[in-house]
DNA sequence: ATGAAAGCGCTAACAG
DNA sequence: CTGTTAGCGCTTTCAT
């Protein structure tokens, strides 16, 4: 553990032969009520003894502990971390820490997690819920009024937290305006079971409202337990839409996306000639799978950043604000994957 | 900021009508030195209040912050954060929190960052580390007492740190053992600038070592300042090589895995007609790029979780134990890059 | 410009 | 089994 005989803003004190308050504001850099030479002599002591505030103390006293804390549903998760960068780097920019843990997808363990933050006293959270259905834990922090703000999904609460996502209705809009542009005329739908994750609920959501609209669409479910009759659902669209490449397949996100290229691997299916692919989020591999998957990429970073500034207000004091949800449009990144081999007469 | 008027245990003391002693020892489940009565009540008054104790003032008198921090080089890395979700499961096993911050590969962030977990008085601290020449903030992490553990990466310090790594040389035996039983004759290892990062010094002394023994091997190092060099050096090696496919590349890690098969693609090289290919790591993607990537697979959890072990023992007292530097082995997966279409008479 | 003293919320002897 | 007391290391009135 660390050192016992640690040193102290006392032995600080003694070795330049000043008050523990001429030190503190020292520290806390209120310089103006400091003489130039107490201050060389503080300072000369702080480098000659190595010595580092403890910040237990400090905050025991100041009710403020640099800390923020970041609860992410699941680390495994390239999109989850290039998040994480952008709250990182923000949070540190503001001179706070960044307390990260993972929920391992588990309304517990975000609540266990959620919990120790609180008894860390972390002044704000930032959280990507496993889950639309609050949680105790969330109520907690409510009532302990910790600031709070919501990243990629929303939760069913009143009055509304602060939320920064991806806006999915558009993104979906954008995906089906390239598919329909490229003259597709069978969209087959891959999600993960939506299980009350609102992101995955708006994207279904926004899909089945375009084949409503379209009626030129099929949607089907990927059912994580079953993937074996995945792997027939996709046969038997493929088998339905075997001339000239009309179907097309949108993965809801990277984990799937990546489910249904081992798939169509294994399977042999070719892309773009069998079938067309688009992927929701654009991993760093999307250029160098089945030839470059087609995407709707998310601003990762930037939705880090957005949800970090907009904690980094509410600590601030900007309590009741208005517009509470961000939503940030995705990007069409055109590749391979949707080039039909006849383009339609939109193409032209 | 968290309320101003947060319920302490003197608050749940008053109601549970005992002192606060009995409250703290209910807090640290000294329950042998309470009746079952004064049990009781405090456990309804801490419910009713719902109480919190509040961790800095605890850490303050048991000088123990029940906290962990991890600096990792580069947040941005497939690797680094399967090593993480390692670590942040043995460190939350314990009841600790983890800190986890990026050094964005400058040893200048690295310092920064490795201070104020100082100051948060962590109680350990898992690096990958910048570079392998020892930072001040490590020497302050030494004079402080405070438990290290390296990952990935080692350091030029004396004595020791607790290291846990890739057995790096193994590694690259593995993939020479596999290039050379698939009859590749010429070999071309592609590695980021190696500045002071020993992991990458070990993998590419293995290299050397190997062309030393077998004499059938060129090394050329990627500059990452000049891709445009990298780009025609492979094209060389290409026409040099064109006969049968004898070549081979070798990718030193992700990222380079990754520019490789961005150039490949651009050039529109076959693989493994033309040329074979190999990375050491084995990111998920692996599978699905260019049919599928030979790779060396780390065992990325496994590091995190020893590490952070290894620096449980160490806060727990076992300062001075011998066997500081654990090497773990990789493992070849095979995959479609290195199928060679004439193969020697090895495989048969 | 400087310091004395009180106290943040908790734990840990030491008594009873 | 329970409570009293004295701090942990820092900041902060309030005097001087």
């Amino acid at each position: 553990m660390p050192d016992k005989n640690v040193i102290t803003i006392a032995d600080v004190a003694q070795r330049a032969g000043v008050s523990r308050t001429s030190v503190s504001r020292y520290l806390n850099g209120r310089l103006q009520n400091l003489s130039a030479s107490t201050t060389n002599r503080i300072a000369k002591a702080v480098k000659e003894l190595d010595y580092r505030p403890n910040a237990w103390a400090r905050s025991l006293k100041t009710k403020r502990s640099g800390l923020i804390g970041a609860v992410v549903a699941d680390l495994r998760n390239e999109h989850a971390l290039a998040v994480l960068e952008g709250i990182e780097s923000v949070v540190n920019r503001h001179g706070y820490g960044l307390l990260v843990s993972n929920a391992q997808n588990s309304q517990k363990y975000e609540a266990e997690t959620i919990e120790r933050l609180i008894r860390q006293r972390v002044e704000g959270i930032i959280l990507q819920p496993c889950d639309n259905r609050p949680s105790p834990a969330m109520q907690s922090l409510v009532s302990e009024n910790v600031p709070l703000v919501l990243i990629d999904r929303t939760v069913d609460y009143e009055p509304t937290f602060d939320t920064v996502l991806l806006d999915n209705r558009d993104a979906v809009q954008k995906a089906f305006n390239h598919i329909l542009q490229r003259g597709y005329q069978h969209v087959f739908y891959v999600t993960d079971p939506t299980e009350h994750i609102t992101s995955r609920i708006e994207r279904e959501n926004a899909v089945w409202q375009h084949q409503h609209d379209t009626a030129t669409l099929r949607v089907f479910i990927r059912s994580t337990q079953e993937p074996e009759n995945f792997t027939s659902a996709i046969h038997k669209f493929l088998e339905q839409n075997s001339s000239a490449g009309q179907g097309v397949i949108i993965c809801a996100n990277v984990v799937t996306t990546l489910f249904v290229v081992s798939v169509l691997n294994q399977q042999h299916v070719q892309v773009p000639e069998q079938v067309g692919l688009l992927a929701i989020d654009n991993p760093v591999w999307a250029p160098y799978v089945l030839g470059g998957i087609t995407s709707i990429a998310q601003p990762t970073f930037e939705l880090g950043q957005k949800a970090a500034e907009r904690l980094m207000a509410q600590i601030q004091g900007e309590k009741s604000q208005a517009a509470k949800i961000l939503r940030l449009p995705g990007s069409l990144i055109e590749r391979q994957s949707t080039l039909r081999r006849f383009p339609s007469s939109h193409d032209l």
